[in-house]
DNA sequence: CTGACGATTCACT
DNA sequence: GTGAATCGTCAGC
């Protein structure tokens, strides 16, 4: 968990999840799994990484709070009805980019929101594209900040994570269960009881956790 | 075609 | 704590 050793060059010792990974049924266990694992952007020569410390699992078309609700499928959400290994990437009061992961088998509409993550690689190109001036807590804070300072766009959407672009990789660091903590979604208080359900993780105690103190 | 709004962030009081 | 920013998406007409 030490920021940026390396400057932007590759970490070592990764190993790429697979297809397997995110071909599951169960979205709450895919978004628990994500907690400790590494996110690897690696586009327009730029290599940036960082440990996922917060997750939300979107539940389908059950779920209140998720795009697919009650089965809705348009032109924005199609890709969560694609096969599991895609990224979902769609823009947030005109201004934020999220980055979803797309999970389960085709049509069941699944997928997990990374909200925050802990830098290991390419600070110094984090700080150009989030135009902060020093590496604080709030870099990759929050989903806006992580797709902001990982290059994460909308034009990613479909991007499949078994590539070389962008993809989420282990490097077996140690996350004990109990480290890992659920509760409610953030930001989700239009869908009434499913708003409570303790669909996020956290890792526990991590400063780039979002949400208050 | 139109209007309302969002899985947010940041500046400001 | 409050409100602005900012625009693609979507439902409704």
């Amino acid at each position: 968990m030490q920021p940026d050793m390396n400057n932007g060059v590759a970490l070592p010792h990764l190993q790429k999840l697979g297809y397997e990974f995110y071909n599951r049924t169960n979205v709450l266990t895919i978004a628990k799994a994500l907690i400790g694992k590494i996110i690897v952007t690696h586009f327009d020569g730029q290599y940036t990484a960082g440990r996922i410390v917060e997750t939300e699992a979107y539940n389908g078309i059950i779920d209140k709070a998720s795009h697919a609700y009650g089965g809705r499928r348009t032109n924005r959400t199609e890709v969560m009805y694609q096969q599991a290994g895609l990224a979902y990437v769609y823009l947030c009061y005109g201004i934020h980019h999220l980055f979803n992961i797309v999970t389960n088998e085709q049509d069941t509409p699944h997928a997990v929101l990374v909200r925050a993550v802990a830098p290991l690689a390419g600070i110094p190109v984090m700080l150009e594209r989030t135009g902060k001036k020093k590496a604080d807590y709030t870099l990759t804070r929050g989903p806006g900040n992580v797709s902001k300072a990982l290059g994460i766009v909308t034009g990613h959407t479909g991007q499949s994570l078994l590539g070389d672009v962008i993809y989420i990789a282990t490097d077996n660091f140690p996350i004990k269960p109990r480290e890992i903590v659920a509760t409610p979604r953030i930001g989700v208080d239009y869908a009434g009881a499913d708003a409570l359900l303790p669909y996020r993780f956290i890792l526990k105690g991590n400063p780039y956790v979002s949400g208050k103190k």
